[in-house]
DNA sequence: ACAATAATGTAGCAGTCGCTACAAGAGCTA
DNA sequence: TAGCTCTTGTAGCGACTGCTACATTATTGT
């Protein structure tokens, strides 16, 4: 029993407003939407939450751990060259499903760009978390070309997501040819 | 005589709303704090614009502008290698004077990852401007290596800039080592 | 000089924002 | 059953949103 009946319903709350924010973004992340999307009141949000950052730091939180799962369920028995991770992972990255995930992403880029003091430790974090996971799985020589070539896994997966984003997907493909 | 007075008086206006957008980015361009950077009222701002989509296309317009003038300025006399003009562009876009552009171009494009039909079309005009200008640019052995290098290029310098937004600049650096 | 048109100020509407004061119900303990 | 804490609804505040009706002043063409 370390989970009180306060805790569960406030981790009920946050799945469904993982749900939401998945679905229409943090541009319309406002209580009131909100609230309808959990089944309650925003006046309940803010009973659960003491305001309205900590109730989008402990959803946006929530999301990375559903995206850090299904990148979990994605690694691969032995270590991979760059270039063969790189098209694997962007596979799966585009898929119609993981594409909302890609979306906040960028979204949560775009305040943290700004130094925003909410958004900015959230982003740099999650970050940091996919360079680590890169270095787990690739093959390199030494540690040194370990670390070089999982700062090009991100720099590579995040320009092909942007460009993707603003709807150039064949140059996306023709960059992996 | 092509422009008139009240096409000269929309254009002042455009100017100083586009240093706001890129000073405070688009999530704070509504029309009140804008009328006030411009020098103007909301009324007026709705008087020169039919509203804001009209208002914001004209100032992102602008901006894109200005960021062709820069690289315009900064085309090589002959053409250089994919690595060489990465290495080039990144200088430059990291630049304190050019990292505005960056901040608003995510914003743009994590508005255009879900579909908005105003920024979404000038996002990819300007991803395709760009596309062009690097086609220009790079030195390359034949039509299809120009179309996969261009690709390549726009793919790893968006990579850097959303990877930089985050704060992982080092990340960025270690990833041209 | 006068009439038409362009430009601008004032005020406000209806809606949303995050958040809160207040009170009432629900469920438990003594 | 009385009292107490936990939970929830109602209602609203003050600020902000895009936008507009109305009136007034400036400018222009004749």
């Amino acid at each position: 029993m370390e989970l009180s009946k306060t805790d569960e319903r406030r981790s009920a709350i946050v799945d469904r407003l993982a749900d939401h924010v998945l679905a229409h973004g943090l541009v319309s992340a406002s209580l009131r939407p909100l609230a309808k999307a959990a089944g309650t009141s925003d006046r309940m949000l803010l009973y659960y939450f003491a305001d309205k950052s900590e109730l989008l730091a402990a959803t946006l939180q929530r999301i990375a751990e559903r995206m850090t799962e299904a990148m979990a369920a994605k690694v691969s028995p032995e270590p991979l060259p760059l270039d063969l991770l790189r098209k694997r992972l962007a596979g799966m990255l585009f898929e119609d499903r993981f594409w909302p995930y890609m979306c906040v992403w960028i979204e949560l880029a775009s305040r943290a760009a700004r130094g925003d003091p909410l958004y900015a430790p959230i982003a740099q974090a999650i970050g940091q978390g996919f360079l680590a996971w890169g270095e787990a799985q690739l093959a390199a020589d030494s540690d040194e070309a370990r670390v070089r070539d999982a700062a090009r896994l991100l720099v590579s997966i995040e320009g092909m997501v942007l460009v993707r984003a603003i709807g150039l997907s064949e140059t996306v493909d023709r960059s992996l040819g």
